[in-house]
DNA sequence: CCCACATTTCATTTTTTCTTGAAATCTATG
DNA sequence: CATAGATTTCAAGAAAAAATGAAATGTGGG
């Protein structure tokens, strides 16, 4: 019942069952590399929009608050996902997605991944330094899951470069 | 001051400086791949232990609650990163954590992105369909940034099974 | 086929993460 | 160079995720 008495009170501009598609494949891809649903949101709708955003814009037409909105967009301009572009006769800054797809990929191995491989290997060495004081019993056991650890950040360390070769084209 | 003064009452077996690094690296490891902390202790535990473990025993060691360790458990078990051995003149299943560290990836990849980059194709599936619908400014450029969604999820898809291979030996 | 102990389940609490919005800061232009 | 408008910051609130532990369920050994 009475679906629009209020209609143009605040007749937001809903967003198009496009835009929902987009947004909604965003968000899911994002959280799978630990960004929040806000930024996906942000993301999604820079994508298929066909013209320069402003920030106001993006707050009304997801509905988000003003912080999310700016914690986001700089977020995804340090990713270099998102670019501030010049609007003429327009003080605002105007945002566009970066199409590169692949460079959320590239960011989350190089920022994610890789650091705490490094990590790992020096964990590693750690170890196999405290493995000498371990009984001896134990220590052949233990030292060859050591070794297995190695072996993997190993490939994994070797796999990573391919990888980002194999996105970049 | 007074480092041990209840020495004897509750003398929880402290972890090794092995153990802890083992437990810190897959908190990080399976952090990355959205499981919780109690999860990577458990598994990181167990990774070094040279012999099965109680969940009581894992209880106790890392100090965790009945219910994580049970939920922990079971999750490892259907990963397949930890299996219940059977112990001589024990009631308890005692558990050892499977060494193909893999798993963890292809898991990943089978569980969380595969079935993403299927709902992605349906997605943009669907967009395209509604592609016809824009007016025809906006349908270009539109139109060219779904194809470019469409071509990088393609990519994914063909890469992913052949980092599985890689993985997988 | 009991029953003591082991494990699972799940409502509640705790912790962590995300969002909000008002205040502070910055900036283009008149 | 003052100021209105744009953006950032951040403390506080809301939401989501994880941990807890008591009650329910399962199970092996007698």
């Amino acid at each position: 019942m009475s679906q629009s008495v209020v209609t143009a009170i605040d007749e937001k501009e809903k967003l198009s069952d496009l835009e929902v598609e987009a947004i909604e494949m965003f968000i899911n891809f994002l959280k799978l590399i630990g960004l929040p649903k806000s930024v996906g949101e942000i993301y999604g709708l820079l994508f298929v929009s066909p013209r320069p955003l402003a920030m106001d814009t993006i707050i009304e037409r997801l509905d988000i608050s003003l912080g999310a909105a700016s914690q986001g967009l700089k977020l995804l301009r340090n990713l270099g996902a998102v670019k501030a572009v010049y609007s003429p006769g327009d003080r605002r800054d105007h945002y566009i997605a970066d199409l590169e797809l692949s460079k959320f990929a590239t960011v989350f191995i190089k920022e994610e991944l890789m650091p705490r491989m490094d990590r790992g290997m020096e964990r590693i060495k750690r170890m196999e330094e405290i493995l000498p004081t371990l009984s001896p019993a134990d220590r052949k056991a233990t030292e060859a899951r050591i070794e297995r650890l190695r072996h993997w950040l190993d490939k994994g360390q070797k796999m990573l470069p391919w990888i980002m070769k194999f996105l970049l084209r």
